[in-house]
DNA sequence: TCTTGTACGGTTGTCTGATAACCTTATATG
DNA sequence: CATATAAGGTTATCAGACAACCGTACAAGA
């Protein structure tokens, strides 16, 4: 492990990304309100200490964000609200136990449904898929991260099986926002438990989707979740 | 309707934002793998025929959507899977008849869900949100933006209601996005539609969500995406 | 008085060149 | 063989300049 400790030492930021957090903050705070000019680069550069460069590029990450707007020959303007082109999860939230419950939450909402079209429109190939994550579970040695990417691997399979790139693409994503939580919040004891534990309820999910049988797939993935928001000590309403 | 079109010329896109988008899509499209090194900054500015500082923003750019990384003194790397940081939904894709099928079909598995939550956690205040928001849906005249922009307010008060910051950011940024792939398509005949059928629709989940029914809340909220769906000529799955 | 054209000042977009900081590899030394 | 140092290459930041664009003010003409 003291290695891995090692590998986890945090580069610092650089500095336009540091700048584009807190202008990003100012904005997503209300402190600069939709349509409101931001101060222009020179003046930002004066205000920050930097070069006018450094600003450029933090203002090109605001862009890219779709939290700004710039206009050559005017200025940056805070956009209104839906001209945000993306959704972000910021790791260091999830540190706090409600929002992580609350994306778990959430993460349930999907998986569920997810479950339920897979069971319509898997394939054989799909299946094999699953019965592949199942097996790396089985062998998967504690004290490893094995078995994360195995249940990974797992539900990106059976998101892949909605036939729904969406459901894919998210799903995916919270899956690894969520298990890179639990990794830093080091819950090593957890991880075993989770390991052996769910492996039973992953195949209860296989078998429910393999069987064409949507509500079953549903409350298979529906008891997997609670089970696993159980055992990491969070609190879920079933609805 | 000629001023509007007017308004809606489109300016050219900056160098940045030009390279950006072509690098990223060398490594979405599987050229430049995870965990490979991209050309140098010097390399790519010849390449492009720009200045170096154009090829350091749009490498800004990439670095905050998490698809690079950079090591000062090494160079910039296609970052793994895992990295990136956030969810983008191409309002061009949403073009797509099944691209857009499929995103409101993963707003149906969340819009439920939240109406269920909303159900449980809503304040007076919401409630009375939920009416401000109904109340400019009757008000709303037809052939203009009123009745969506009341109708994304509804369904962001029904977020809001969660209690869950994921759910709101999560719903209103896929109502919004669906609601202007919606505007793009022009289909002013349906907009009319809309407005007028689904006003019973909203004050059927209002309803729901008022007397804390979380099952009715869900079906009240089901028929109502659905009912759209249909009117989008979707053909949604009802599991 | 109203409309059109021009000038001016300010701001963003891009370019050029330089140095600092970091990283990797090769070579020298004990 | 292990450690220290040098060299070369690359990113990070800085500074300055000019191009392109925008908004405003003022002048000229109808």
């Amino acid at each position: 492990m003291a290695v891995a400790d090692f590998s986890q030492i945090r580069r610092n930021e650089h500095l336009p990304a540091r700048i584009a957090a807190q202008i990003g903050r100012e904005i997503s705070e209300g402190r600069i309100a939709p349509g409101h000019k931001l101060p222009t680069e020179h003046l930002l550069a004066k205000t920050f200490g930097v070069s006018r460069s450094v600003i450029r590029e933090a203002i090109a990450q605001l862009r890219n964000e779709g939290l700004v707007e710039t206009r050559q020959g005017v200025g940056a303007f805070a956009t209104e609200i839906d001209r945000r082109q993306s959704l972000r999860i910021e790791q260091d939230d999830l540190a706090d136990r409600d929002s992580f419950r609350s994306l778990f939450q959430l993460r349930l909402a999907l998986e569920v449904e997810a479950a339920a079209l897979a069971a319509v429109h898997h394939t054989l190939p799909d299946l094999a898929k699953l019965d592949e994550a199942l097996a790396q579970m089985n062998g998967a040695e504690k004290w490893t991260d094995q078995g994360i990417v195995a249940d990974l691997a797992f539900h990106r399979f059976v998101a892949s099986a909605t036939r729904n790139e969406y459901f894919l693409q998210f799903i995916t994503f919270i899956a690894e926002r969520t298990h890179l939580a639990i990794n830093a919040a080091r819950a090593a004891a957890v991880l075993e438990e989770i390991v052996e534990v769910t492996i039973a309820e992953h195949v209860a999910i296989r078998d429910a989707i393999a069987t064409r049988d949507p509500a079953e797939a549903k409350e298979a993935m529906r008891r997997h979740l609670y089970g696993a928001a159980s055992r990491l000590g969070l609190k879920l309403e079933m609805l």
